[in-house]
DNA sequence: TAAAAATACTCCATAGGTATTTTAT
DNA sequence: ATAAAATACCTATGGAGTATTTTTA
């Protein structure tokens, strides 16, 4: 299944192109960014980056999530934000 | 950390009224649903159902939530369905 | 040869299930 | 009395870290 922790890392990663400095930005070690990134795509069955040693690049599969996912959880946290600073005690039917 | 898994129980939960049925619809069991949304009110700091033995009900900021959430979520779905259906051989630098 | 991602490995936290208890009508 | 959510408990999975290896420019 699909999890935030895994898109938040692939968004750092995709910007930075560099797991080493994507890693710390998310704060986690850059094997554990490496599997996030893995998963995800095993999850999506698609490659969202290209990488060696040397360059890391978005292909368009990756290119294409890169662009879309930024809004979709600037809305989602919206909606936590929302629902953080909301009333709780209320008694709604 | 909020997750995806813990906002689609609420979503579930927020629609049936009902822990059971809705833990079933998710495919979980029920104590593992009331704990989804237990842990998710412990990330948001706010109460988000009341709930009885025979009644279950959003609070202010469980409604706030519902009524948000479900756009979200659908921007997010739409996001990974396209870069699934993405191309992923590609070389964008 | 050096910078950077992947892999191997280990450990611990926690997610989930089953069984049971509590609660409110 | 009963339907339904919460709790207790246990197990296994997997998530994270460190250390190391591999790779390519």
């Amino acid at each position: 299944m699909v999890e935030l922790r895994d898109l938040r890392s692939f968004q750092a990663v995709a910007t930075d192109l560099h797991f080493g400095r994507a890693a710390e930005r998310v704060g986690v070690s850059q094997p554990t960014l490496s599997r996030h990134i893995r998963r995800l795509e095993d999850e999506l069955g698609v490659v969202l980056l290209h990488r060696t040693s040397r360059r890391v690049g978005l292909t368009d599969a990756g290119r294409s999530l890169a662009t879309t996912l930024p809004a979709a959880l600037r809305q989602l946290d919206r909606a936590l934000a929302e629902a953080r600073s909301g009333e709780s005690g209320g008694w709604e039917v």
